[in-house]
Parts: structure tokens; sequence; C-alpha cells
DNA sequence: CTCCAGGGATCAG
DNA sequence: CTGATCCATGGA
């Protein structure tokens, strides 16, 4: 059970399982956050939220009862033990281990899925620093400010009013057309994104990947983190590369390859097991 | 200067 | 089907 109430204009939330905001937010799933002095600034689902963490608890605000139990408790996955699911991947193998002690606190975020969508796209052939940077100015440029010089993600509607030259003044680069066919597919409804939540993976994937820019990894990655489907092992060139080191010897191996090796060691938490992943092998080279 | 980044579209074989 | 090349851009 969850143990939070209200203190001031926050919620503290007190014995949190697997929790380190850092590790949430810096394990590279989503990407509208800033380091503070004392924790976190986010800004998702149209809001602001400052997280700071001290030995006994967890500080969201300006945040109420009701829009914790509403907005954040889904959002960061509260409900979810991580507990049991770093237990089954730790046990019989000696790398997800070390993975899951190092990224002890890391939990799977269910995000917004039209913002993730547009993300994803954005992270193709990029570096995070500068997808942060993109995605900032694109919320700058078309979203709605929800506090002093703060802007919401636009929504699907908001960027019917973009263009070409104006999302590469954005600095999207080669990327800008897919985010226009995007934007076309969605506000038409060729793909529903409301609908497409009740469908089974595959057929969701293929609707996805209908849009110019959405292939295999991008798909990939809206699934896992904003359409909750956390058997997807997204495949990148950072969890290409441990994957090679760890499990192949080092040799250059295809992704297909990979696929089928994670499929046969994390089955349905291949999606937690990439994250641990994902942030255990960049450790290797940066800090 | 070159190489790289949470890749995908396109084309060659 | 697999593999090579191009794509914008900024930091290393």
């Amino acid at each position: 059970m969850l143990h939070f109430e209200q203190a001031g204009n926050g919620i503290a939330l007190f014995e949190a399982d697997s929790f380190s905001i850092s590790q949430i937010l810096e394990c590279g799933q989503c990407f509208r956050f800033e380091k503070t002095e004392k924790g976190y600034k986010i800004i998702a689902m149209g809001r602001v939220l400052y997280i700071e963490e001290t030995e006994s608890k967890i500080m969201f605000y300006p945040c109420s009862v009701a829009e914790f139990e509403d907005i954040w408790i889904n959002y960061f996955d509260l409900d979810t033990n991580y507990t049991i699911i770093k237990e089954v991947l730790a046990s019989n193998d000696p790398v997800m281990r070390d993975a899951v002690e190092y990224g002890s606190g890391i939990r799977l975020l269910n995000q917004d899925k039209w913002e993730c969508l547009i993300s994803f796209i954005i992270s193709q052939n990029n570096n995070i620093p500068r997808i942060k940077k993109i995605i900032n100015l694109i919320s700058q440029t078309y979203g709605t400010e929800i506090s002093e010089g703060c802007y919401d993600f636009p929504t699907a509607n908001e960027l019917i009013s973009a263009d070409i030259a104006s999302l590469m003044a954005c600095n999207t680069g080669f990327r800008a057309k897919y985010i226009m066919d995007a934007v076309e597919k969605v506000t038409t409804g060729q793909v529903d994104i409301n609908e497409l939540s009740l469908l089974e993976t595959a057929v969701l994937k293929e609707s996805l990947m209908s849009i110019k820019g959405i292939g295999n990894k991008v798909s990939d990655c809206i699934l896992l983190f904003s359409f909750g489907r956390r058997d997807i092992f997204p495949v990148d060139v950072w969890v290409k590369r441990v994957m090679s080191h760890f499990y192949f010897k080092g040799e250059d191996v295809s992704i297909p390859e990979i696929h089928k090796k994670a499929e046969k060691l994390f089955g349905e938490y291949g999606g937690y097991a990439q994250q641990y992943l994902f942030y255990y092998a960049r450790q290797f080279y940066f800090k």
C-alpha cells in the first residue's frame, strides 16, 4: 500500500519502493525535466511538478491528494511492485543482477501518448541533450503556457498550425516532415491514439509505423513508455552495445538476434530489463 | 577536420 | 530478405 499525505502545498510519499527521481528521469525515457537546487522540476500531463527526496520521504509539489491519485500515481507507475520484478530479473542472470542493483530506483513512467510519439520521432539519430532542447523549443513555440515561462507540449491540434519551415527553426532537421505526417494522421483520425490503447501490441505497432519516421525502434519506445507494453525491448545503439558485450562476446550482432536473446532471457519483463541495461550501459561512457 | 547521437527511408543486390 | 547511404545539427 502507498503511504502518502498532504504536506503544505504538496504531497509527501513515505516508504516508497524503488524510487530514485534522478534515476527515473536520467534513464532516458523522458525529456522534459531539469535539475533544481534540491531536486527536479518536470513538465508533464499539463502540469509543472517539483520533486525532492529526503531520507524519510519524497515531496511532490504543488499537488493535492486528488491530483496525486488521479495523475501522478499512474504517471510514476506507483502501483507496480518493482521489488518483485527486480528479483525475477536478477535471479539466474549475473549481468541483470548488476544492472538492477545499479539502477535500483528506476521506474518506467506512463507518459502522455502523443508527446511520447513525437518525442521519440525526434530522438532518432540524435542525442539526449539535443532532444531535450528541441522538445522545449517546440513547446515554447506551439504549446500553451502553464505558468510563468513553462509551456506544455503542444497537442496534435495545436501543431496543425506548424509547417516544415517553422519546425526546422526548432532544430528538428530532417525529422520535421515526419512530425507533420504524425500531426496529419492523428488529427484526421487515420491513427487514433486512444482507440489504439485497446489493441493487441502487434496491431498497435503496425498502426504507429504507418507514420513516417516511426520504425521498429521508435515504435517500441512509444509502446513501452506510453502504452504500458512492458514486454517490449527497444534496441538502440546503447542497448545494442551492452547486449553485444555481455551476451555475444562483443560480436557485431544483428538487432533481430538481440530481440531473440532478450525474449529468451527476460520474457514478459523485457521492457524493464531494457531500461536497467540502458542506464547501466551509459555509466561506462559517462561519469 | 571527423565521428557520433535512444534510426528510418530509400535503394541496391 | 539484408546491407549501404543519406539525412540536419551540435558537441566531442
